[in-house]
DNA sequence: CTAACGTTAATAGCTGCTATTAATAGAAGC
DNA sequence: GCTTCTATTAATAGCAGCTATTAACGTTAG
């Protein structure tokens, strides 16, 4: 018979993939990797790795509990997102790389940094749609891939549902961008409808 | 026996629950409601409601894709070149789709839109780097997924290394974006310095 | 040879279900 | 009254995806 891997190199494929995708049953891990079941089990043991439901559950209360941010959904954002005070103020992170970056030169590209800016000004609003209006932007200084970004972002002013929010992002304490953008919040008029033919009572 | 809830109090009840918490067995909601579990488990199937491993799964996919960064990808990004006089100006389109919006209301996020201006903005510069220095950005409507976007872009002025653009973006006919961006077109010498400290390797 | 290791198998039991059939109590209809 | 309907609960078989345990192999190292 074939030996696809050693135990370690299994073991190891195993930890990466799953790290990857946590949705798969013991019973596909081994049709993958082409052993048994009881092989598979036995390495999530030695492996510390808890089982598929587990798994699952892991992730759910990962972001169920992430719904602080109400106009965006986490995978929306651009970055890590740090803190956020709703209304307030937020902290958001990026790490940038070559692939965000110009061959060349290895310089980011300006809209990497916009994008962290606009998601996390967006973020920190208190609404449940809130769209960019308008935007001046400033870029101080070039970012280089590999540089980790840190943003800041402030509500600076709110009139009716315009928000000015001002931004700014550092790279190693020094200033690489900023910017001031104005949101708009959406109205929630279609929050209401819920029961209007609901019998009981 | 005391009456809790007459059924359809109990099933708007469970309904409610369960959007704020959908992690409870059906076990679980047989004792919160005071009822047995087959109760309950006819409440869910009247009502259309997955058990618990489903309802967990749902949570568990939506935030999954989550590697926590998502990053813009390059085919995304520029949308397509269709002409370009060099130092002049340019016109570029881009076909939103529904990865490029907001999955609630379908309203593209704004960095696209940005991104789509702010490459076209670089490409028409005749320079070996060219990098955004500032920008003033004006979004007059939402762009819905699906809505092809025409983007122009002239050169303005031009003093030394310093170009201003501005760019128009329209969707039938109709202007949704428009941004006046300031390029800065770098010397060939200075491409070397870009990794004094940084990234290194 | 034999002991250890790696792998697979077999078995019992668990949770949280689905699906089905049935029993029971209470109210409503004639 | 008796019947019918509704709501609830119960009991049963079966499923997926496990845990935990015991056991049986084959390969390899000493």
């Amino acid at each position: 018979m074939i030996k696809n891997f050693t135990k370690a190199q299994r073991q190891k494929k195993i930890k990466e993939y799953l790290s990857r995708d946590p949705f798969s049953s013991d019973k596909r891990l081994a049709k993958l990797f082409n052993c048994s079941p009881q092989t598979i089990r036995l390495d999530r043991m030695e492996l510390g790795i808890p089982e598929m439901r587990k798994r699952i559950m892991q992730v759910a209360k990962n972001n169920s509990s992430a719904d602080k941010v109400k106009a965006l959904k986490k995978e929306e954002i651009i970055g890590e997102l740090i803190d956020v005070e709703l209304g307030k103020n937020g902290i958001a992170t990026l790490k940038t790389t070559k692939n965000m970056a110009f061959n060349r030169t290895g310089i980011v590209r300006s809209h990497y940094i916009f994008s962290l800016a606009d998601s996390l000004a967006i973020s920190i609003i208190d609404a449940e749609v809130a769209l960019t209006g308008s935007a001046r932007l400033r870029y101080k200084k070039p970012v280089y891939a590999g540089q980790n970004l840190v943003a800041k972002a402030r509500v600076a002013r709110q009139k009716g549902n315009k928000y000015l929010v001002s931004v700014h992002i550092k790279s190693e304490r020094e200033e690489v961008f900023n910017a001031k953008l104005i949101i708009i919040s959406m109205k929630n008029e279609e929050k209401k409808e819920g029961n209007l033919n609901e019998n009981s009572r």
